[in-house]
DNA sequence: GCGTTTTTATTTGTCTGACATTTAAAAGTC
DNA sequence: GACTTTTAAATGTCAGACAAATAAAAACGC
């Protein structure tokens, strides 16, 4: 591992990026110790403090983990699926907000993706996953549920449909699209007439779920796709009739 | 934003926290500057180092970027595609290769994905896209090729596929799923018979998008998928045998 | 000899103060 | 007015110190 001390980057990024390259490469194994930090800094030739400001940059991405104390140090963290799912879903949300994605598309994205799980939670779905499912469209049915609870359950809904397909890596891939799409969600689920169509529309996923009828999850998933872009398209024409 | 010096945490976690979530939540917005180092440190009552050490943090998800001089600092990042799909493609490879998943597990959920943009791709593709995609096919049929190099046309080639549909988010989701599978890939795909079947399949696809024939596409699609199952099967019974 | 307690060494976490480097704006010069 | 020089502000890096956590080693009591 080696550096440049002429180039413009930062000596902090460097080193991350050696340590990081050495990881992805597999010279750097999982649960792994790495050198402490004075021999870090030894080894690149630069200050502790450089060398920490490194290690933190490969926390940040959950590369490693640290330890205090003797025989503490950083070592190479397995980057478990939970640690994938909660950076997928923060990349995917930030990307959405700051790049004036439309509803239009997102939604497109999120459903098409969706229909790519139902062939196999059709096939695979637990008696647990259905339970799940059956319970979250027994809460969106109360009467009292704030907007929030009800796409918050709306998520939740769709993730037990996800990880019905009994594929971690799909689950993985989609907890960004599925969990990215709620902020843009939550402004048009708001009143009762919507509330109750997109429950008849979860009904009928779970029913056909139940009956491990794949093409009738698909039809309903389209449904709801159309349903939900005709929705979004109402709240926008209203808001430009208001405003 | 506020920090809890008595929380067990990391001082420079918690700091780097109370940004990202005044960044994901709305209060910091695109290009806004943070206060300077040392006002931060003022504000959180903790010395400039771990100051740094945050911004480090938040640098690494590029969340932020800094600049130097008079009226630098560290200004909030528009999360770019770019930036986006290479964060994608690091997790999901880390992911795969350290986490023991099967060859068949990961290649059910990338075909099963790709299949999702095949019907959109049928639709909306460009000609520049199918362009690409014959020089890819081209490229492959190459005796000379390395294994390498089939693979990373192979790579080219799914990715033309997937921005064939024509949205942004479907890229972005998919850049991971095509991209980290290529190390599995690369182990399967290195006799004459492999490549040509490869490449005949291809050349279907590229056929049937030209017509605009989505079924066509979705059935070379699932015999890809079929035929790359398969052969990871032979792969695996023949070190079984040898090995 | 064995279990418990104390000490010690190692390592990360934090702080302080200093200096180098970069950069834009302000001041000065012709 | 255009160009050059100076200055101030900000990040980047360094060195050294101490705090806190932790595991291993040593000491102790029985």
């Amino acid at each position: 591992m080696k550096i440049d001390p002429q180039s413009p980057a930062d000596l902090s990024a460097q080193i991350a990026q050696a340590i990081r390259d050495a990881i992805v490469s597999g010279r750097l194994i999982v649960d792994e110790r790495l050198p402490s930090e004075s021999e870090l800094a030894d080894q690149f030739q630069v200050s502790r403090s450089t060398v920490r400001e490194a290690l933190k940059r490969l926390a940040a991405q959950s590369l490693i983990r640290t330890q205090r104390g003797a025989s503490g140090g950083a070592f190479v963290n397995r980057l478990s699926f939970p640690d994938a799912y909660s950076q997928q879903i923060t990349t995917s949300t930030l990307l959405l907000s700051m790049n004036a994605v439309s509803f239009d598309t997102a939604c497109e994205a999120r459903y098409a993706l969706e229909r790519a799980c139902a062939p196999l939670a059709a096939q695979r779905r637990t008696p647990d996953q259905l339970a799940t499912m059956r319970a979250e469209i027994f809460r969106q049915a109360q009467p009292g549920l704030t907007d929030e609870a009800f796409c918050a359950s709306d998520v939740a809904f769709h993730r037990a449909l996800v990880d019905g397909a009994g594929n971690p890596v799909l689950s993985y891939q989609l907890a960004g699209a599925v969990e990215a799409m709620q902020p843009l969600m939550n402004m048009i689920t708001f009143t009762e007439r919507s509330r109750e169509a997109i429950i008849a529309l979860h009904s009928k996923i779970a029913d056909a779920l139940d009956a491990y009828d794949a093409d009738t999850v698909d039809a309903a998933l389209v449904e709801l796709e159309t349903y939900t872009r005709q929705l979004a398209r109402d709240v926008a024409a209203k808001r430009r009739q208001a405003g």
